[in-house]
RNA sequence: UGGGGGAUGGUCUAACGGUAAGACAGCAGACUCUGACUCUGCCUAUCGGGGUUCGAAUCCCUGUUCCCCAGCCA
């Protein structure tokens, strides 16, 4: 039966119902994007619910439908980008691809339909006159005069915009409803329009495109859609979508469900502001990692599990919400802290001398690849008189609860030895350069035979084996949880959203890293090959998001 | 009286007439060769007012408040 861990939401105890008392026995769900632009996190709580849907229940699947009825916005370039993004997100839709424009002949076929029933008309009012018409969210509006147009006249007209005999805008064919209704989209609702526009998958084939409202149930039915979902704007269109399949011969009428789409802090989640980031150079593309787009965040490291696990946690309600951030980031670290290997890399490096290592000789120490896993293995790190460490984990004057390196203190290099900060080296200006430690040989792997307590241990590298790499870290695109709220959302842009470092040294191990695979840097946060910029001379190392620090949170407050 | 939909801790989601639950965040502590992970404890909620009922987040009335709708976009 179904997937006791998944929570059952509202829709998903519709499905149960419609299961139990015989109205479905099997149950067809799709996730219906337009191809005019790229897929977002937004989306992927869409793909979620119903490829997830089609997953947990017994006789169930989901299509993947495009919905290309608008060409002069639609493109193949996003049709393929939005597959592979499904793909990714780890859905499959098996054999079932459709277009809405595989049903253009249909459709129109139904045109006629509504035509010789009475149901539809051609109306001549131009754009402005037809806003007129339509009177207001408080005003009825008042019938088109070409509403009365006989069937002959309509059928006439309608066959000679297919054919391509009039100009767009002039012309276009409506539902005939109810000009009083309170309901705006049943005021006879535009059913085709006239657009002289080359399609990306039909060509030439059409002058005149249906519209969205009708065109989707028609679709949701040719495919036997039992749950049409959707997300809340669409309320109002229901009427119409039943309205569409009541006085249209198609095979089924789907129930269209809505619910509340997502909306992170410190984020916006809709196409126009995304593009208007792109647009204006704010991010370097859809796919910047600092984009909610799928491939901005499969670039910047995330991991399709956690996408998945998020879209689980934060349920599907019809009430409008703000999902935190801090949610993502936490299923974020708590797949990669299972999966990632461990490296040790030095964003910003420190020089450190070990004053009574030998000079010209180095060992090799063994590492785990992860502390909780042992079958991740281990692997060699080599160690010198010269290395690397954080800058930040030193403290020519240590604030209170600061446990790592000081001038006199001891600390812990991480598999490695227990080193003594013995002198402090500054340069002209007074900023330390570089720091003169003992080593405690005894403590050869950082174990302290003598059972003293090490309250720090910091992540090094070997100045002589240490491999540079170019960093790029990354933090939320905007200051404002809730940046689409107040005024313009570009005006709370973070201007520290990306910092690149391109000091840092990182074990030469990561020289074999490629993209899609993460590591956490021990102590900073988990970092994944850049798919784009990072070339085998020039590695460009993506922070997909930092590890929890209460120290930064502790230190940040004094 | 335009139409449609919502209001449960800081956030998201459960409970559908019977002890308001979980997750995230936060706070305090334990553990630790990652100030990570893990573990323990704590904090905080039913929009207001009336009713019905032994008992209401849930049912009724009323008010408040938030969101969506006037594309030949989806």
């Amino acid at each position: 039966m179904t997937n006791d861990n998944i929570p059952r939401d509202f829709i998903r105890k519709f499905i149960d119902d419609d299961l139990a008392t015989g109205k479905h026995t099997e149950i067809v769900t799709r996730f219906p994007p337009e191809p005019n632009g790229y897929l977002h996190i937004g989306h992927a709580k869409s793909i979620c619910l119903n490829f997830g849907i089609a997953k947990e229940f017994p006789a169930a699947r989901c299509h993947l439908r495009f919905d290309d009825t608008n060409p002069i916005k639609e493109e193949q370039e996003y049709i393929d980008a939005i597959q592979a993004d499904v793909k990714w997100l780890g859905f499959d839709w098996g054999q079932h691809l459709y277009y809405a424009s595989d049903y253009f002949e249909k459709i129109y076929q139904f045109a006629e339909h509504l035509i010789k029933n009475g149901q539809a008309f051609v109306c001549d009012l131009t754009a402005e006159e037809m806003r007129e018409y339509r009177g207001t969210l408080t005003e009825p509006g008042k019938n088109s005069p070409y509403r009365n147009r006989t069937v002959e006249e309509n059928l006439d007209l309608f066959r000679r915009m297919r054919a391509g005999e009039f100009p767009e805008g002039v012309r276009v064919l409506r539902a005939k409803i109810d000009m009083t209704s309170g309901n705006v989209n049943l005021r006879d609702p535009v059913l085709y329009r006239v657009m002289h526009t080359s399609h990306p998958r039909t060509g030439n084939a059409w002058c005149i495109y249906p519209m969205y409202d009708y065109t989707h149930p028609i679709s949701d039915a040719l495919e036997g859609i039992t749950h049409s979902l959707c997300t809340l704007e669409f309320e109002d269109h229901r009427p119409l979508y039943d309205w569409t399949c009541d006085n249209l011969p198609v095979p089924c009428h789907p129930r269209q469900i809505e619910f509340a789409r997502l909306n992170l802090s410190y984020t916006v989640v809709s196409k126009r502001k995304l593009l208007r980031l792109v647009k204006e150079g704010k991010v370097s593309g859809w796919d910047d990692p600092r984009m909610p787009t799928l491939s901005g965040i499969r670039r910047r490291g995330f991991t399709p599990a956690a996408l998945r696990d998020f879209c689980e946690r934060i349920g599907i309600a019809k009430k409008d919400s703000i999902v935190d951030v801090e949610l993502l980031e936490h299923c974020l670290r708590e797949d990669l802290n299972e999966s990632a290997a461990r490296v040790m890399g030095v964003l910003e490096p420190l020089k450190v001398v070990i004053s009574n290592y030998p000079e010209g000789t180095e060992e090799e120490l063994t590492a785990q690849n992860h502390p909780k896993n042992p079958e991740m293995g281990s692997r060699q790190i080599s160690f010198g008189r010269e290395l690397y460490i954080e800058r930040g984990d030193f403290m020519a004057e240590p604030a209170k609860k600061f446990f790592r390196l000081a001038p006199g203190r001891e600390v812990r290099l991480r598999y490695a030895y227990i080193i003594k900060c013995e002198e402090v080296i500054t340069n002209a200006a007074g900023e330390i350069v570089e720091l003169r430690c003992s080593y405690d040989p005894a403590t050869r792997g950082g174990d302290t035979p003598d059972g003293r307590k090490i309250k720090g241990t910091i992540h090094w590298v070997s100045a002589k084996h240490a491999l540079p790499v170019e960093v790029r870290l990354y933090d939320r695109l905007f200051r404002q949880p809730d940046p689409e709220s107040e005024g313009d959302f570009m005006d709370c842009l973070n201007p520290d959203s990306l910092l690149v470092l391109d000091q840092t040294l990182v074990e030469p191990a990561l020289a074999a890293a490629r993209p899609g695979v993460s590591y956490q840097f021990e102590r900073q946060g988990y970092f994944c090959l850049d798919s784009r910029d990072s070339r085998p001379d020039h590695l460009v190392f993506n922070r997909t998001v930092t590890l929890r620090d209460t120290w930064a949170k502790v230190s940040g407050q004094e």
